[in-house]
DNA sequence: CCCAGCCATTGATGATCGTCAATAGGTCGT
DNA sequence: ACGACCTATTGACGATCATCAATGGCTGGG
Protein backbone atom coordinates (compact mmCIF):
# COMPACT_ATOMS: atom_id res chain seq x y z
CA UNK A 1 0.00 0.00 0.00
CA UNK A 2 1.37 3.40 -0.89
CA UNK A 3 2.44 5.52 1.96
CA UNK A 4 3.52 9.30 1.24
CA UNK A 5 5.16 10.10 4.50
CA UNK A 6 7.24 6.98 3.84
CA UNK A 7 7.99 8.11 0.34
CA UNK A 8 8.51 11.89 1.47
CA UNK A 9 11.19 11.02 4.46
CA UNK A 10 12.66 8.55 1.66
CA UNK A 11 12.90 11.90 -1.01
CA UNK A 12 14.53 13.85 2.33
CA UNK A 13 18.39 14.34 2.87
CA UNK A 14 18.98 12.31 5.86
CA UNK A 15 19.94 15.13 8.69
CA UNK A 16 21.57 14.82 11.92
CA UNK A 17 20.65 17.08 15.04
CA UNK A 18 23.45 20.22 15.56
CA UNK A 19 24.79 19.62 11.98
CA UNK A 20 23.84 21.28 9.25
CA UNK A 21 24.62 20.57 5.97
CA UNK A 22 26.76 22.51 3.86
CA UNK A 23 24.97 23.42 0.56
CA UNK A 24 27.33 24.72 -2.04
CA UNK A 25 25.51 27.34 -3.96
CA UNK A 26 25.96 27.50 -7.33
CA UNK A 27 26.43 31.00 -7.81
CA UNK A 28 29.19 33.23 -7.37
CA UNK A 29 28.30 36.24 -5.08
CA UNK A 30 29.27 38.55 -7.18
CA UNK A 31 27.35 37.20 -9.81
CA UNK A 32 24.21 37.28 -7.73
CA UNK A 33 24.58 40.81 -7.17
CA UNK A 34 24.88 41.70 -10.86
CA UNK A 35 21.70 39.76 -11.34
CA UNK A 36 19.88 41.52 -8.25
CA UNK A 37 21.27 44.80 -9.96
CA UNK A 38 19.30 44.50 -12.98
CA UNK A 39 16.26 42.41 -11.60
CA UNK A 40 16.13 45.90 -9.11
CA UNK A 41 16.02 48.21 -11.89
CA UNK A 42 12.77 46.13 -13.66
CA UNK A 43 10.81 45.33 -10.43
CA UNK A 44 8.62 48.13 -11.04
CA UNK A 45 5.37 47.88 -12.90
CA UNK A 46 6.39 51.16 -15.07
CA UNK A 47 9.46 50.15 -15.53
CA UNK A 48 8.56 46.67 -16.85
CA UNK A 49 5.84 48.44 -19.50
CA UNK A 50 8.87 50.93 -20.48
CA UNK A 51 11.48 48.20 -21.08
CA UNK A 52 8.68 46.42 -22.79
CA UNK A 53 7.38 48.89 -24.77
CA UNK A 54 11.21 50.26 -25.88
CA UNK A 55 11.94 46.76 -26.52
CA UNK A 56 8.78 46.02 -28.92
CA UNK A 57 9.10 49.64 -30.52
CA UNK A 58 10.61 50.62 -33.68
CA UNK A 59 11.20 54.01 -33.31
CA UNK A 60 12.94 55.69 -29.65
CA UNK A 61 10.42 56.74 -27.24
CA UNK A 62 10.38 60.35 -25.72
CA UNK A 63 9.50 60.80 -22.19
CA UNK A 64 6.23 62.96 -22.83
CA UNK A 65 5.10 59.78 -24.79
CA UNK A 66 5.11 57.76 -21.54
CA UNK A 67 3.95 60.16 -19.65
CA UNK A 68 0.24 59.96 -20.75
CA UNK A 69 0.34 56.60 -21.40
CA UNK A 70 1.73 55.52 -17.41
CA UNK A 71 -0.52 58.47 -16.12
CA UNK A 72 2.60 59.32 -14.62
CA UNK A 73 4.23 62.39 -13.72
CA UNK A 74 7.24 63.83 -15.93
CA UNK A 75 9.44 63.65 -12.81
CA UNK A 76 8.24 60.09 -12.25
CA UNK A 77 9.20 58.73 -15.95
CA UNK A 78 12.07 60.77 -15.97
CA UNK A 79 13.60 59.19 -12.51
CA UNK A 80 12.28 55.94 -14.18
CA UNK A 81 14.23 56.17 -16.88
CA UNK A 82 17.04 57.34 -15.06
CA UNK A 83 16.91 53.74 -13.01
CA UNK A 84 16.92 51.95 -16.08
CA UNK A 85 19.47 53.69 -17.92
CA UNK A 86 21.98 53.49 -14.82
CA UNK A 87 21.67 49.92 -14.92
CA UNK A 88 22.09 49.69 -18.56
CA UNK A 89 19.21 48.74 -20.26
CA UNK A 90 18.19 51.82 -21.81
CA UNK A 91 19.72 54.75 -24.16
CA UNK A 92 19.33 58.12 -24.74
CA UNK A 93 19.18 60.42 -27.59
CA UNK A 94 18.94 63.74 -27.79
CA UNK A 95 17.04 65.92 -30.44
CA UNK A 96 16.16 69.52 -30.19
CA UNK A 97 13.66 69.47 -27.38
CA UNK A 98 13.06 65.63 -27.19
CA UNK A 99 14.98 62.74 -25.52
CA UNK A 100 14.69 59.60 -27.19
CA UNK A 101 15.01 56.19 -25.20
CA UNK A 102 15.38 53.17 -26.55
CA UNK A 103 16.73 49.97 -25.34
CA UNK A 104 20.53 49.36 -25.66
CA UNK A 105 21.37 47.42 -28.72
CA UNK A 106 24.44 45.57 -27.10
CA UNK A 107 22.83 44.71 -24.17
CA UNK A 108 25.15 41.26 -22.56
CA UNK A 109 23.28 38.67 -23.71
CA UNK A 110 22.47 37.16 -19.93
CA UNK A 111 20.80 40.63 -19.63
CA UNK A 112 18.76 40.63 -22.62
CA UNK A 113 17.71 36.93 -21.98
CA UNK A 114 16.06 38.48 -18.87
CA UNK A 115 14.31 41.35 -20.42
CA UNK A 116 13.17 38.62 -22.90
CA UNK A 117 11.99 36.24 -20.16
CA UNK A 118 9.06 39.32 -19.05
CA UNK A 119 7.08 39.51 -22.48
CA UNK B 1 30.48 61.95 -46.45
CA UNK B 2 28.48 60.31 -43.71
CA UNK B 3 26.35 62.57 -41.71
CA UNK B 4 25.63 61.09 -38.79
CA UNK B 5 23.53 63.86 -37.19
CA UNK B 6 21.36 63.49 -40.59
CA UNK B 7 21.40 60.11 -40.14
CA UNK B 8 20.43 60.09 -36.45
CA UNK B 9 17.39 62.93 -37.41
CA UNK B 10 16.56 60.28 -40.09
CA UNK B 11 16.20 57.63 -37.70
CA UNK B 12 13.74 59.56 -35.06
CA UNK B 13 10.08 60.32 -35.07
CA UNK B 14 8.87 63.27 -36.24
CA UNK B 15 7.31 65.48 -33.80
CA UNK B 16 5.24 68.13 -32.99
CA UNK B 17 5.45 70.72 -30.52
CA UNK B 18 2.60 70.40 -27.81
CA UNK B 19 1.95 67.03 -29.09
CA UNK B 20 3.59 64.18 -27.91
CA UNK B 21 2.95 60.60 -29.36
CA UNK B 22 0.53 58.40 -27.94
CA UNK B 23 2.63 55.15 -27.47
CA UNK B 24 1.31 52.10 -27.34
CA UNK B 25 2.16 49.85 -24.54
CA UNK B 26 2.82 46.19 -25.34
CA UNK B 27 2.03 44.95 -22.04
CA UNK B 28 -1.35 45.01 -19.50
CA UNK B 29 -1.07 46.75 -16.40
CA UNK B 30 -2.57 44.39 -14.54
CA UNK B 31 0.44 42.08 -16.45
CA UNK B 32 3.00 44.01 -15.66
CA UNK B 33 2.43 44.19 -12.34
CA UNK B 34 2.37 40.70 -12.25
CA UNK B 35 5.73 40.52 -14.07
CA UNK B 36 7.11 42.94 -11.21
CA UNK B 37 5.89 40.73 -8.14
CA UNK B 38 7.94 37.99 -9.28
CA UNK B 39 10.58 40.54 -10.28
CA UNK B 40 10.76 42.03 -6.85
CA UNK B 41 10.90 38.32 -5.17
CA UNK B 42 14.10 38.25 -7.05
CA UNK B 43 15.71 41.32 -6.55
CA UNK B 44 17.82 40.59 -4.00
CA UNK B 45 21.40 38.85 -4.21
CA UNK B 46 20.58 36.37 -1.08
CA UNK B 47 17.34 35.24 -3.01
CA UNK B 48 19.00 35.00 -6.51
CA UNK B 49 21.68 32.35 -5.01
CA UNK B 50 18.84 30.87 -2.93
CA UNK B 51 16.39 30.36 -5.58
CA UNK B 52 19.53 29.17 -7.98
CA UNK B 53 20.35 27.23 -5.21
CA UNK B 54 17.33 25.69 -5.42
CA UNK B 55 16.74 24.83 -9.02
CA UNK B 56 19.94 23.30 -9.11
CA UNK B 57 19.53 20.99 -5.98
CA UNK B 58 18.95 17.36 -6.39
CA UNK B 59 17.48 17.47 -2.82
CA UNK B 60 15.43 20.05 -0.92
CA UNK B 61 17.38 22.45 1.23
CA UNK B 62 17.01 23.45 4.95
CA UNK B 63 17.12 26.46 6.44
CA UNK B 64 19.76 26.32 8.45
CA UNK B 65 21.82 25.54 5.11
CA UNK B 66 21.52 28.71 4.05
CA UNK B 67 22.59 30.53 6.95
CA UNK B 68 26.09 29.51 6.80
CA UNK B 69 26.63 29.79 3.55
CA UNK B 70 24.80 33.08 3.09
CA UNK B 71 26.58 34.83 6.31
CA UNK B 72 23.15 35.87 7.42
CA UNK B 73 21.03 35.29 10.47
CA UNK B 74 18.35 32.65 10.70
CA UNK B 75 15.71 35.34 10.97
CA UNK B 76 16.76 36.75 8.06
CA UNK B 77 17.25 33.77 6.12
CA UNK B 78 14.07 33.12 6.81
CA UNK B 79 12.25 36.12 6.10
CA UNK B 80 13.71 35.91 2.05
CA UNK B 81 12.48 32.02 2.31
CA UNK B 82 8.88 33.65 3.21
CA UNK B 83 9.23 35.83 0.27
CA UNK B 84 10.08 33.72 -2.10
CA UNK B 85 7.25 31.62 -0.80
CA UNK B 86 5.03 34.22 -0.86
CA UNK B 87 5.80 34.71 -4.48
CA UNK B 88 4.67 31.41 -5.18
CA UNK B 89 8.26 30.33 -6.65
CA UNK B 90 9.11 27.83 -3.70
CA UNK B 91 7.13 25.71 -1.02
CA UNK B 92 8.16 24.16 1.92
CA UNK B 93 7.74 20.64 3.37
CA UNK B 94 8.65 19.91 7.20
CA UNK B 95 10.33 17.02 8.27
CA UNK B 96 10.60 16.99 11.64
CA UNK B 97 12.69 19.58 13.81
CA UNK B 98 13.71 20.55 9.32
CA UNK B 99 11.76 22.82 6.87
CA UNK B 100 13.23 21.74 3.88
CA UNK B 101 12.53 24.09 0.88
CA UNK B 102 12.37 23.36 -2.99
CA UNK B 103 11.62 25.25 -6.39
CA UNK B 104 7.60 24.88 -6.99
CA UNK B 105 7.31 22.10 -9.66
CA UNK B 106 4.43 23.40 -10.36
CA UNK B 107 5.66 27.01 -11.91
CA UNK B 108 4.15 29.05 -14.62
CA UNK B 109 5.98 28.75 -17.48
CA UNK B 110 6.23 32.59 -17.71
CA UNK B 111 7.83 32.18 -14.32
CA UNK B 112 9.83 29.77 -15.16
CA UNK B 113 11.68 31.21 -17.85
CA UNK B 114 12.57 34.46 -15.51
CA UNK B 115 13.88 32.21 -13.32
CA UNK B 116 15.95 30.07 -15.90
CA UNK B 117 16.94 33.75 -17.64
CA UNK B 118 18.93 34.11 -14.47
CA UNK B 119 21.30 31.58 -14.41
C1' DC C 1 9.25 15.73 31.50
C1' DC C 2 12.78 18.59 30.46
C1' DC C 3 16.29 20.16 27.29
C1' DA C 4 18.45 20.97 22.92
C1' DG C 5 17.83 22.12 18.32
C1' DC C 6 15.32 24.22 14.19
C1' DC C 7 12.27 27.50 12.48
C1' DA C 8 8.80 31.50 12.36
C1' DT C 9 7.27 35.78 14.26
C1' DT C 10 7.72 40.27 16.38
C1' DG C 11 9.85 44.65 17.09
C1' DA C 12 13.12 47.96 15.90
C1' DT C 13 16.33 50.55 12.97
C1' DG C 14 18.60 52.43 9.09
C1' DA C 15 18.30 52.41 4.05
C1' DT C 16 16.09 52.54 -0.24
C1' DC C 17 12.15 53.45 -3.06
C1' DG C 18 8.08 55.65 -5.67
C1' DT C 19 5.84 59.69 -6.20
C1' DC C 20 4.93 64.49 -6.88
C1' DA C 21 5.57 69.80 -6.61
C1' DA C 22 8.76 73.13 -7.49
C1' DT C 23 12.67 74.55 -9.81
C1' DA C 24 16.28 74.91 -13.18
C1' DG C 25 18.38 74.06 -17.73
C1' DG C 26 18.01 73.62 -22.75
C1' DT C 27 16.03 74.37 -27.36
C1' DC C 28 13.11 76.05 -30.73
C1' DG C 29 9.83 79.45 -32.85
C1' DT C 30 8.51 84.22 -33.13
C1' DA D 1 15.18 88.53 -26.71
C1' DC D 2 11.23 86.64 -25.08
C1' DG D 3 8.14 82.90 -24.28
C1' DA D 4 6.58 78.16 -24.95
C1' DC D 5 7.86 73.53 -24.61
C1' DC D 6 10.48 69.27 -23.06
C1' DT D 7 13.41 67.17 -19.72
C1' DA D 8 16.42 66.63 -15.51
C1' DT D 9 17.27 67.74 -10.75
C1' DT D 10 16.10 68.80 -6.04
C1' DG D 11 13.51 68.35 -1.91
C1' DA D 12 10.16 66.16 0.67
C1' DC D 13 7.05 62.46 2.37
C1' DG D 14 5.14 58.06 3.14
C1' DA D 15 5.95 53.23 2.13
C1' DT D 16 8.60 49.28 1.69
C1' DC D 17 12.77 46.75 2.59
C1' DA D 18 16.90 44.16 4.63
C1' DT D 19 18.75 43.03 8.71
C1' DC D 20 19.29 41.52 13.39
C1' DA D 21 18.10 40.54 18.51
C1' DA D 22 14.73 38.64 21.20
C1' DT D 23 10.99 35.72 21.74
C1' DG D 24 7.85 31.85 21.07
C1' DG D 25 6.36 27.44 19.01
C1' DC D 26 7.41 22.99 17.72
C1' DT D 27 9.87 18.37 17.52
C1' DG D 28 12.71 14.67 18.99
C1' DG D 29 16.16 12.60 22.31
C1' DG D 30 17.39 11.39 27.00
Amino acid sequence: MYDPSVAKALALPARERGACCAVELTVAPKRAAEISDVLKALADPSRVQMILTLRDAKDPVCVCDFTAALSLSQPTVSHHMGRLREAGLVEATHSGIWTYYAIRHDLPERVRRIVDALA
